[in-house]
DNA sequence: TCATATGATACATTAAAGTAGATCAAGCGC
DNA sequence: GCGCTTGATCTACTTTAATGTATCATATGA
C-alpha cells in the first residue's frame, strides 16, 4: 500500500515547491491540471514525491504556476535563494485563516446582496479590508468565527444590532493585529531586510 | 538518421547551460559521467537535447558542474538572471592560453607523479593554481611555453634547479597578471581586489 | 441529508528514459 | 604512423514516467 517514496533531497523539496506554489496561487490539483496539462492523477503523485519527474512535466507545471526553471552556479545559490525569498516571504496567512476568511467575504457579500445600505455595514466593510492586510498574522480563527456567527443574525432577526456588534468585533481584532505587527516586526526588522545589492557572500 | 531532435525552449537552454557549464569545467563528458554517474552516452545525448530528462539525471549532472536547481518565481527571474551572469561572465580565456595551461596542468601532474615531493614544486603547484584564477588575462603564451620547457629539465638532469626556475617564472608571470587586473579593475572596484604578496623571495 | 470538490489511489497501456557496453571518426600529442 | 581522448552513435535490455480513466474517502456547502 505504500508508495516506494524514494526521493532525494532535491526532488523532495521540489516536490514542495511546487506543493506550495499551487496552494499559494489557491489553485486545486485539477484546476493546475487543466491549466498546465498534465493528469491530476499524476500532479498528485508528484506532489508526493512518488515519482522522477521528466523537465517537460516540471516545466509545464512551473509554467502554470508562475515558476522558472533555473541552474543556478552555486556560488550564485545563496543570492538566489535571497531574492527569491524576498518575493516569496510576503508572508502567507495559514490555511484556517484563509478559508475562514473566506467564509466570511462570502457572508459579506451575501449581505451586501440583500441591499441593507447601512453606513454600519460600510464601516464593517472597510474595517474587513484593513483587518485583511494583516491576515497573515492571525493565529487564532475564533473571533473571526465569532464574528460570523454574528453576523448570522443579520438575516434573521437581528438587522442594525447585529452588524454593529459584528462590527466592533471586529474593529478590535483589526487593532489588535496592527498592534501585534508593530510589536513582532520591530524587533525582528531593526533594518530594512533584503539588501539585493553588493552579494558578496562567500 | 538525424534523430527527431524534439526540444522545447526550455530544454534547450537546459542543454546548452549543461554543455556550457562541463565546458567551462574543462570537463570531458567521460570525466563528467564519472562525476555524475550517468553514462557518457546518455549525456552526450541530454547535451544534444535528444533526450526529456528527468529530474534525478538532472541534478545528479548539475550537481557535478556545481548548478543548483532553482525554480524561481517569474517576478525574480530577471534578478536572478543578472546574478548568474554576474558569477559567469568570468571573461573567457583565449583557446590558445586554455590549451596551454592544459599542457601545463598536464606536465604538473605528470611531475607529481614522480613523487618528487619537494617544497619547492609545492610551491609551484600553488603558484599555477593562483595564475589560473586570472588566465582569462593572458594574452601571449610565450612565458607559459618557456615555463613547460623549464620544466622538462626535471626528468632529465635539472631537477630541483628546473623546478625553482619553473617557478621563478611562474611567480612573476602571475604577479603581472595580478596587476594588470588590478589597474583594469581599480576603476570598477573601490577596494584593493587582490592581495597576492608574501610569498617566497622577490 | 444530498451534492460537490478535494486529493489520493488503482490499473492498464504506451512511450521513452536510463543503463551497460561497444564502436566510430576526428583531432591532437608524441 | 601510433596511441590516446574526444563526442557521437548504435544495440539490447530494463525501468519507469506519463496518460487516460475511474474510483474512493473526506471535507465542505447547500
Amino acid at each position: 500500500m505504500q508508495d516506494y517514496i524514494k526521493m532525494s533531497y532535491e526532488s523532495e523539496k521540489l516536490a514542495a515547491t511546487l506543493k506550495a506554489a499551487r496552494e499559494k496561487k489557491g489553485l486545486s490539483q485539477r484546476a493546475l491540471s487543466a491549466h498546465a496539462g498534465v493528469p491530476q492523477s499524476h500532479i498528485s503523485k508528484i506532489e508526493s514525491g512518488a515519482v522522477n519527474l521528466t523537465v517537460s512535466s516540471l516545466t509545464a507545471i512551473a509554467n502554470a504556476l508562475d515558476l522558472e526553471l533555473a541552474l543556478v552556479p552555486r556560488k550564485a545559490a545563496p543570492a538566489v535563494r535571497t531574492i527569491t525569498r524576498s518575493v516569496n516571504d510576503v508572508p502567507k496567512a495559514t490555511p484556517e485563516a484563509r478559508k475562514e476568511i473566506a467564509r466570511l467575504a462570502k457572508q459579506l457579500e451575501h449581505i451586501q446582496s440583500l441591499k441593507i445600505d447601512s453606513p454600519v455595514f460600510e464601516n464593517l466593510q472597510r474595517q474587513f479590508r484593513e483587518m485583511r492586510q494583516f491576515e497573515n498574522l492571525i493565529r487564532n480563527t475564533d473571533t473571526l468565527r465569532s464574528i460570523r456567527e454574528a453576523l448570522k443574525a443579520v438575516e434573521n432577526a437581528g438587522g442594525v444590532a447585529a452588524l454593529q456588534e459584528a462590527s466592533k468585533q471586529m474593529n478590535s481584532f483589526r487593532n489588535a493585529l496592527a498592534h501585534g505587527i508593530a510589536d513582532e516586526e520591530r524587533t525582528r526588522l531593526p533594518r530594512p531586510a533584503y539588501r539585493l545589492d553588493g552579494d558578496n557572500d562567500e
